[in-house]
DNA sequence: AGCTCTTATGAATCATTGA
DNA sequence: GTCAATGATTCATAAGAGC
């Protein structure tokens, strides 16, 4: 198993990847946002084509039978959900690729608030994309335990249970294990109750890791690799990790590359090893001089 | 309150009903499909041509407060998600319609089935359009029993006892849980977890009655007018009734028309009145006449 | 170990204020 | 005016402390 790390741009850092060498993108969109100086602060109005480019890459470097797995949802803009979302799905098939599917993420505990037009938003979009109808799917492996009993609880009980049917699934690590053991599996929908990662010390995940942990092992087997051009904490690389998957995370600051870096080497211990990459700064702030030329020049193997 | 029925395409028919008129249009469109001899067959290629005349009626019915909320999934076309109904977001912004938010139907017992690419489909979409930043919402109304105290008080029951609160809570979306509880509530998040009908035959597209009833009243009060333009079996005009709201109901098909003024029938006892007016048979054959003739000269008041 | 109680926090929005 | 920053609002969860 190996993860590898790359500091920059993955528009530049991708197009020295080979062709078809990747089994599954998993990655968060950066936000979109109006203000400019944020990180990956792009404004909604530009998102498509700030996108379009990259998702070219990451069709180029794709498996002819993976997936890609996109993990969003607009934000509000003036009192509306913005159209981006659906319209880089709408660009993105005209890319050429193939909307098979999108799943849900109930996020449990979201994030609190009032406000006169709306309720708290606890959900976010799944796309699935791929370029070929036949792709890799591995259904038994996500198949969650049932018996008689919760599936009486299931058609007529409310939300508390669907809370302690999910966190039962979640990594096979629920306090309520004991009650499925022995169970009949099921295959699940395509709605992931998921709480998200509320850490008290620092190191804010976007996602759980038990959101790219039920993707990749959904689509790719052991010993495959998957990529997340936006890797952020690197939550998708130790998610790849546990499962015995390769990983290539690709993020713009170098801070995230780092903290990603520092929880790979808590998470794999001394049996793998992690490689981090360097591209030269140059590169993230739009210097003159081709990224390519930075990319040789300033590729530096650090641990 | 009054529950009026009319029978005939709700392009025809709507255009003999004020401007500004109603308070909520909630509906289910009759779901897309390939095959034209089913209910409501209309191909998704043309989805939104056939749907966009329609939509700017109910535009102009529409009171300036008002809601429209449209319950729809897109179907599955050779191995895709179709893209209609984002297709169908955007088109209806072009027509003045602001996209304030997209609630999600978590179907709790969804059907089951098995495809090698996906899962059970086990969510819909429930799209809030408004005419204006400032609608209606009257946020207090739906309001759930605050999570913690139910998780405890819910561990602490037995199983019958569980079974028996969820019966219950059923008609009223957990008001009467509230009741027992009667202190603590929160406001709920964009994401609504109810089962799907099953009870009854013969109408395929079914939402229970909980689902406009949450909405109906989340955005209108009582005495106000309620309007379903593809009635269907009328569960809208169940639960508007049940609310004390008014209601006016559509559909192009004679049979959905008659079942939905028995369920009508059924639900109000003799309190209220069920108004039936039908539009000649020859309008939904197209013919050569017009629309507006055969409704003036055939509306026949049933009952 | 278990169990209860407390507390920090999270890819949020809207209204208001200030430049 | 337009744009940016600040304050108010709000709740499920996990970690940590105490018993």
């Amino acid at each position: 198993m190996k993860a590898t790390l790359y500091q920059g741009d993955c528009l530049e850092v991708l197009k020295h990847m080979p062709d078809e060498s990747v089994d599954l993108i998993f990655t968060s969109l950066p936000y979109a946002d109006r203000r400019k100086n944020v990180y990956g602060g792009v404004h909604p109005d530009h998102y498509v084509e700030w996108f379009l480019p990259r998702a070219r890459e990451f069709y180029r470097v794709l498996k002819e039978d993976g997936s890609f797995v996109l993990n969003i949802k607009e934000r509000v803009v003036e009192g509306e959900r913005h159209t981006y979302v659906i319209e880089l799905i709408l660009a993105l098939k005209k890319q050429g690729w193939l909307w098979v599917e999108e799943y849900i993420w109930h996020k449990k505990n979201c994030y609190p608030g009032k406000w006169p037009n709306r309720f708290r938003d606890a959900w976010e979009r799944l796309l699935h994309f791929t370029k070929s109808k036949k792709f890799k799917m591995f259904q038994e492996e996500v198949m969650v335990p049932i018996g008689d009993w919760s599936e009486k609880r299931l058609s007529k009980l409310g939300q508390k249970d669907l809370v302690r049917l999910n966190s039962a699934s979640r990594s096979g690590f629920g306090k309520r294990i004991a009650n499925w053991l022995g169970k009949e599996l099921v295959y699940p929908t395509n709605v992931l109750h998921l709480p998200t990662e509320c850490t008290l010390k620092g190191h804010s995940a976007v996602f759980p890791v038990e959101l790219p942990q039920w993707f990749i092992k959904l689509f790719t087997q052991s010993g495959d690799t998957v990529l997340d051009p936006f890797v952020g904490s690197g939550t998708t690389c130790v998610a790849s990790l546990r499962l015995g998957r390769n990983c290539i995370g690709i993020d713009i600051k170098r801070e995230y590359i780092d903290l990603a870096e520092e929880r790979i080497k808590k998470e794999v211990g001394t049996l793998m090893q992690v490689q981090v990459i360097e591209v030269g700064r140059e590169v993230n702030k739009g210097s003159s001089k081709s990224s390519l030329d930075y990319f040789a020049g300033n590729m530096a193997l650090r641990s």
